[in-house]
DNA sequence: CTGAAAGCGCTTACAG
DNA sequence: CTGAAAGCGCTTACAG
């Protein structure tokens, strides 16, 4: 490599290509602002100009620019845990779109603690971006009023629990056809004994996804006992003892709603693990259709979320609030599900 | 909510906060900083300044402690492709450490391409950040070295074929497992009809393991003829359809390496739909034990390395480089890979 | 079409 | 222990 000494060189300043270029630093300030100059140049000068930044390797210093201009050109997002798979199609997604638009992407993760997600919005109260993205099971309206308030960003959020007037929102109608597949294993299938694996109680997704179960389980006039609801963490490991709990019960369901794919995988293999035969001696049904859902054997039923859709959805109005009106009335995106059967129910 | 009005609120600055406090800005910085003070400061003045704070809801703005000062509080990372899920206890470590130090984190995907890799770069320049960790495919120490002259980044990476003096390396010793796997498939096994499904050849990751591939099918004195090494681009997509021209070859292997896990997934997956029984038709190996691996059936024997350890290393040691001497000499760690036998060969 | 100057919100020598 | 002042590298009215 020749020197591989990487001494450290003196930054070249605006100043620095002004000064070579035998101009002012508004005129380089003018010719290199990524927003068109109001004033007309003259083509001579901006040749001249953008040789000597090409000679010198200047590059601009986005901290100034942030400092004195509005843009900062970086966006922020906000997912529970970048370890789950459903969500990468959506931060793939907002991450080609940010790239598009020259913007940079920050990630941070809630793991579902409301503590992190306040960390977060601090985080953008200290170094405020153009706009957010989140997934936000704890924060409400009024916290993403404040950071409104305090940073002016503009803010995309998954779920339609966010109802703030200036909040843009991707949602899946997850109630609907949750209900619809808990039906279908009751009528089509015939399952009486029918067990949930929820996580915490107080997640919007969960009210949703919970209270559909029952609604289907009551109006086919089955029981729910309180045995049969099992919490987890949405993690496979969660998955994993929750089974073992449901299958060690006197009177064991036959069949087993999952509150997403990644605890419908955790319950499956342990239930192998344990000699059941799925779907023959239970059934599983997932939610979200990740990935993996077709990887496992038996294929994993599911309802399937697109997760890549919320996130483009969301992305291009972030881009046209940044760039156009921060106070344009909210847009709100539902974006369908769809109950997928495969092999495991 | 009440108002959620959402009027951006005048920002306060650390100069309100020296005017409501009766003391000069000067006072305010060094008890806000989070360098500790070289000058003592009274309690009385520091606790009268962090009730103002409190009172007035300030936040320092980081973008001026940028350009003045020398910490940004944020590091940048550069993978293939968030959604390859090899990355993510990689990624997952380095965020967790990084919040423990107060740094956020940028992240960017190059999908193996050199240009995104440099764009990366060029992002770099313009927002300096303190530190990076990026899992290099064409990078060389060249340009590592241009991005530490131009930006002063503390630099951690993945793949021993960097061998910059002043950037951290972590890496798994892949050629000797790999070559070990190989063998075991030959000796053990019985296979003599072994064929490869590699990534881009200028990829030093393909290098080294198809280099053990090729060595061990030579030490063997089995032939490797060109037709049994195709070339896919580490998805599982490209898994399928390697899988197809092998299994449609005249004289078809019976063994097949994959370059990674997502892969060999797919690889699997339509060797079942075409009818073969793996292992006993066609024999899968992977590389990297994603969680996934465990969750296919048959169940994936493959090459574990660890991510989440070189993540620690890496990041770890990025830290003490930040905040120690930028011109340590440079740290290797090697950590270990294991060929773990389960179902699939 | 171009330039001189103020100012964004901090940090940090320098002076007391 | 505290303050006045310079300056980080830009953008943007203001003036010509």
């Amino acid at each position: 490599m020749g020197k591989d000494s990487a001494v450290q060189r003196e930054r070249v300043t605006m100043q620095d290509v002004a000064r070579a270029a035998n101009v002012s630093q508004s005129t380089v300030s003018r010719i290199l602002s990524p927003v068109p100059s109001r004033v007309p140049i003259s083509e001579e000068t901006r040749q001249k100009v953008l040789t000597v930044v090409k000679e010198l390797g200047y590059h601009p210093n986005q901290y100034a620019r942030n400092l004195r201009g509005k843009k900062t050109r970086m966006i922020g997002m906000m997912i529970a845990d970048i370890t789950n798979p459903f969500y990468h199609p959506m931060v793939r997604t907002v991450q080609d779109i940010a790239f598009q638009h020259g913007y940079d992407v920050m990630i941070a993760n809630s793991d579902h603690m409301r503590e992190k997600e306040l960390l977060f919005c601090e985080s953008i109260t200290r170094r405020p971006v153009d706009g957010i993205i989140i997934i936000p099971y704890h924060l409400n309206d009024d916290d993403l009023d404040n950071l409104m308030v305090n940073t002016g960003v503009a803010i995309g959020a998954v779920g339609n629990h966010i109802q703030h007037p200036y909040v843009d929102v991707a949602y899946a109608d997850d109630a609907k056809v949750s209900y619809e597949a808990v039906n279908w294993l009751i009528h089509q299938r015939g399952h009486r004994r029918v067990a949930m694996i929820i996580a915490d109680h107080r997640f919007p997704v969960i009210v949703r996804r919970y209270g559909a179960y029952r609604r289907a389980m009551e109006e086919a006039g089955l029981p729910v006992p309180p045995e049969y609801v099992v919490e987890g963490d949405w993690s496979v490991e969660s998955g994993q003892r929750a089974i073992r709990t449901l299958l060690a019960l006197p009177d064991p369901p036959t069949a087993v709603v999952a509150a997403n794919d990644t605890i419908a995988i955790g319950a499956m293999e342990v239930a192998e693990e344990l000699g059941y035969r799925v779907p023959e001696d239970i059934a599983v049904i997932g939610f979200d259709d990740i990935p993996e859902a077709q990887w496992v054997r038996p294929r994993l039923t599911t309802i399937a979320q697109f997760p890549a859709e919320m996130g483009r959805c969301l992305a291009q109005a972030l881009f046209e609030r940044i760039n156009g009106g921060q106070d344009a009335p909210r847009r709100v995106f539902e974006v369908p599900c769809r109950f997928v059967i495969r092999e495991s129910a």
